[in-house]
Order: C-alpha cells, then sequence, then structure tokens
DNA sequence: TAAATAGTTGACGTTAACGTTAATGTTAAA
DNA sequence: TTTAACATTAACGTTAACGTCAACTATTTA
C-alpha cells in the first residue's frame, strides 16, 4: 500500500495528475486511510503506470483511454453470475478488434516514418564524407600556430 | 498549386490549423497569388500530410515536430558551397539517432499495448463461451409465443 | 508541545492547438 | 454589376490536462 507521493514516484505522474485522473473517473477512486489520505495498492500503481506509458509513449488522450479502460472493467467484473448478453460482448469484441486493427495502423506509420528518419541519416552522412576533407583542413589549420 | 481549401481536402487539416502552422513557423509560408492568397505546391501538400500523420498516429505534438522540421530543412539545404561544419553534422547526427531509438521504443511498447488487448479479448471470448448457452436459452425463450 | 512534513479540498491560472466570429478583400458566374 | 463563393487578418473564445496557490488537517520528528 502507497500514499500519493510513493506513487508520483513510481508512476512519474504528479500529484495533482492522479487526483486529476480519479476526479475525471479515469481510475477508480482508492481506498484512504483513517486521515483520508489516498492509499494505492500495488494493482493501482501497476494500472496507473500503463495509463502513463499509454499516454506519454502511444500518444493517447485521457478520453480514449477512458474508453479503455471501461471495456477493461466490463470484462474485469464477469463475476459469474451478473454477466453480459451476449450481444454486449459481440460489441465489446468487436471494440477490441478495432483497437487492436488501430494500433497495427499505427505501428506501420511508425515504421515509415522511421525509414525517413534513416533516410535523412544517410543523406546527413553524405553530407558529412563531403566535408570530411574541408574539415580536416580547418583541424591542420586550427592546430598550427601563425607566429609572425 | 492549389488554394488552401483543396489542401484542407487533401491533408485533412483546417484552414485554421494550416495558419497556425504557418504561424508558428511550423512551415514555411507559402507563396501568394496577386490577391494575396496562398498558394501551396505539391511539395508543401506532401509535407503536410506527413506532418499531419505524425500528429494523428504518432501523438508528436508540434513542438516536437518543429524540431523534426527544422532538422530536416537543415539538411535540406546542404547548398554544396555553404554546407555545415562537420560538427555540426555529427549533432544533426546524433539528434536523428535518438529520435530513430525513440521511434523503436514506441514500436515495443505499442506491441506490448496490442498483446493486452489480444488478452482481453480472449477473456471475452471465453466469456463468451460460457454465456453461449444461456444466450441460446434466451433466443428460444424469444422465439416461442405464450399464448396463455 | 512545537515544528516540520505530509496529506486534503477548492478555486483560479496556464498552455497548446486550434474554433469561431467579424470585418474586409478578390474572383468567377449570372 | 451585383451576387456568391472564395480568400484575408485580427481578435476573442474554448477545451484538455494539468499547475499553482491558499487554507486547512493529520502525522511524524525534535
Amino acid at each position: 500500500m502507497y500514499l500519493i507521493d510513493d506513487v508520483t514516484k513510481m508512476t512519474g505522474l504528479t500529484k495533482r495528475a492522479l487526483r486529476y485522473y480519479e476526479e475525471i473517473g479515469l481510475i477508480l477512486p482508492p481506498q484512504r486511510t483513517k486521515g483520508n489520505a489516498r492509499i494505492y495498492s500495488e494493482e493501482e500503481v501497476k494500472e496507473l503506470k500503463k495509463v502513463a506509458e499509454a499516454k506519454e509513449v502511444l500518444g493517447f488522450s485521457l478520453q480514449e483511454l477512458q474508453q479503455f479502460m471501461s471495456l477493461k472493467r466490463m470484462i474485469e467484473e464477469r463475476s459469474e453470475q451478473q454477466g453480459l448478453s451476449a450481444k454486449e460482448i459481440t460489441k465489446i469484441e468487436n471494440l477490441l478488434e478495432n483497437q487492436i486493427k488501430m494500433i497495427e495502423f499505427k505501428v506501420v506509420k511508425m515504421q515509415a516514418f522511421k525509414t525517413e528518419l534513416k533516410e535523412m541519416r544517410e543523406s546527413a552522412m553524405e553530407i558529412h564524407e563531403k566535408t570530411k576533407t574541408k574539415g580536416e583542413m580547418k583541424e591542420w589549420k586550427d592546430s598550427i600556430q601563425i607566429t609572425d
């Protein structure tokens, strides 16, 4: 069990962000101490780490993440008896399928971008080669002393 | 050569966004007609498409993109004679190297996320299997007429 | 017991990335 | 030549995702 300051260190999120995520319903309200301080479980910290990563690295908005989190909770709350209707589950499966396609699309685009970066690097290296002679000339000039 | 309204259709960006990108120096100011209307070249439209994609798909901020664009321009402006110093080029190469690493990192994270989504889908499908009997029962119930 | 160190809830402030509206100019069609 | 459909700049408005500050409470440390 962790207090909010511990969680900031573990997740990289600020206290304000943690409270904000709770406020907008992105995460469920954690338990409280007798003195009304938030206490986060290991599980909750893990979830927050993933949220932070999905935001920073994958560039997801909090809105998008809310969609995803509510899906996640729906599946987790399959407390057997109070299950979802077959129709709802099919809907969830479709949503997940779309998300997966989206990710795959993004990965493809990322790789294309990477290719471009590599091409730019090649160009830079070519220029480097061309300038090399000039550069060596300068280094040589810098190395001698002009004592008039 | 395209007017601004054409460009919105080709890039998915709004007119406001196009002017804004120019305002903050993300793109170079395009030429103007005699009547002061912006005219974009094929090249510029291509660049704008990439910018839009990098923003939407890769989740880059305009600030990040500015860094990248200025790098790109530095390399493009290797007008041979007025070249960059070897030191500057090495710096550029390092920056590009870092960007490439970043992308690779993001791709790895994306794939991890995709795996999670797939696991969720599996869970959903399992629930689906379990509920199936119940569902068929319901369908059967729905299909009969209760005529008391 | 006093002080330092955490935690809490408002509530207003800030920044990025545009949206929207107004007032105005240009160009093509009727 | 007037109208319609474009374009322009300037300026204020908006939303997301927090930052920051104030006023207060709880807990731990000297």
